[in-house]
RNA sequence: GGAGGAAUGGCAGAGUGGUCGAAUGCACUAGUCUUGAAAACUAGCGAGGGUCACACCUCCGGGGGUUCGAAUCCCUCUUCCUCCGCCA
């Protein structure tokens, strides 16, 4: 959520930037400003009408105990009216303050200066590229056809006691995605990331928190019956342990990580491009959360697509790095590098991480503030990314990694694994 | 699930109808002293709205009510603690 004040004194600058989300934000914060304009003077006079029946019952105190009180009760009369006027004001200023909420949420991020514009992924650009592709034998399969080859990864048995999207990993399958858990934790950990276990369903004020809600609740699986919510990423737990908070700059910076699964509707998203692993609606991944000071929040965030990279060295992968264009933009981001591993045998990219800076929209939404330099509080910086998101890495390194005698193991993770071939 | 108790500023903890946005302690900030630090002393110190700045308004877990007036009384929800039951 933008800030009030930001939008009252640049507002020009605002919508200039919002245009590289291909949107046209000047009505909209038009009628923000309308509303912020109404909200205040209906706030000006409520706490008029308060302060006059504020002072009324100081008076008509002292006069009690004065035993004046035929004086007190005249006076009484009139607080009646102004009990009466300031009910309705109260009333106006909290409609008026939702209708603001309303219209607040329904603005995206401000896009980073550096954030180029276009509309598709095909606007994103291309800032970073590393490693080989590797030449594959010639009946080298896509990651669903050695799933079932070498019996790792069960789809059907997934459907059959849960649904599509639910994959079952069986035996080395499974050894293997736990080793990249462990081993994605390890790097995090000695990068500086504190490791948390949160829970995996979330209250309503956690999913406001972070930008899930309103609007995408289409996109979370909600338990009707405790209304709570299955996280989508970990994102949300973890970065809303700060919601409320005011910290002290001493408490900078903030570096957690957190293994979770995640759970997705992805309502409507059918085709071959949702083959295999290549979107799920439960999978796991391992998130790196920092709350950093609005200063060195750009700063933090090239640190952890530097992270990122030195994992997928590690793992010898091919990959890219992609600095989204405002229309591929998250809602609630100012700046999103993605990360995508090239799979050979679907010769295609897939995305395997996505590092954004959210700047203060998200912890406008959490109150998450410190106190500057100055003793007042201002609003902190979130950012968040994958490192990493385990079903495409783990496609990647399938397919990549093929013999015509099985599947190598990467060797950072023969440890982790305990074996070196599957086969 | 049953019975009882509790929720106050960053933390601890007073406060049971007006003089309470709230004692006190700790923490924190600035200053004095010191080569520096510690200790001691002095001062400041909750958050949000509003204003050029004041004024003023709101907030004592959330919501509602009683009253001229509520941190304080009533209702309700949430959370925590103690005891009992059940249970991995």
């Amino acid at each position: 959520m933008l800030q009030l004040q930001a939008i009252r004194d640049n507002k020009e600058e605002i919508i200039n930037a919002l245009k590289k989300r291909n949107i046209d934000a000047a009505p909209l914060l038009q009628e923000v400003l309308q509303l912020d304009e109404k909200r205040r003077a209906a706030q000006t006079q409520l706490d008029a009408t308060l302060a006059e029946s504020n002072a009324l019952s100081k008076e008509i105190g002292q006069l009690f105990k004065t035993g004046k009180a035929d004086e007190a009760n005249s006076l009484k009369d009139k607080t009646g009216i102004l009990k009466e006027d300031s009910k309705k004001l109260s009333e106006e200023l909290h409609n008026t303050t939702e209708q603001l909420q309303n219209k607040l949420y329904q603005i995206p991020n401000v896009p980073h200066e550096s954030v180029p514009s276009g509309n598709t992924e095909n606007d994103n650009e291309e800032v970073f590229k590393e490693g080989d592709i590797p030449t594959l034998h010639t009946h080298a399969l896509p990651h669903w056809e050695l799933a079932k080859k070498y019996d790792i990864i069960d789809f059907e048995l997934g459907v059959k006691i849960t649904g599509a999207g639910f994959p079952v990993y069986k035996g080395k399958g499974a050894r293997l995605q736990r080793a990249l858990i462990s081993y994605f934790l390890d790097k995090n950990a000695e990068a500086g990331y504190t490791e948390m276990q949160v829970p995996l369903v979330v209250n309503e004020a956690s999913g406001f928190g972070t930008g899930q809600l309103p609007d995408k609740e289409g996109q979370m699986y909600h338990i009707g019956e405790d209304d709570l919510y299955l996280i989508p990423t970990a994102e949300v737990p973890i970065t809303n342990l700060f919601r409320g908070d005011l910290l002290s700059k001493k408490d900078f910076p903030i570096c957690y990580t957190g293994y979770t699964p995640c759970f997705r509707r992805e309502a409507g998203s059918y085709g071959s491009h949702v083959r295999g692993l290549n979107r799920l609606h439960q999978f796991d991944k391992v998130e790196i959360v920092r709350v950093e000071h609005p200063q060195h929040s750009h700063k933090a965030l090239d640190g952890m697509v530097e992270h990122v990279k030195t994992i997928l060295r590690e793992l010898k992968l091919p990959y890219r790095i992609l600095r989204l264009c405002g229309g591929d933009l998250g809602f609630t981001a100012a700046l999103t590098y993605d990360f995508e591993v090239f799979s050979t045998a679907q010769d295609r990219w897939l995305e395997i991480s996505s590092v954004s800076n959210f700047e203060t929209y998200q912890a406008n939404r959490l109150k998450l503030r410190f106190k500057d330099e100055k003793g007042k509080s201002q609003l902190a910086h979130t950012l968040n990314g994958s490192a990493l998101a385990l079903p495409r890495v783990l496609a990647g390194i399938l397919e990549n990694y093929q013999t015509e005698n099985g599947i190598r193991i990467p060797e950072v993770l023969i440890p982790y694994c305990g074996f070196d071939t599957i086969d």
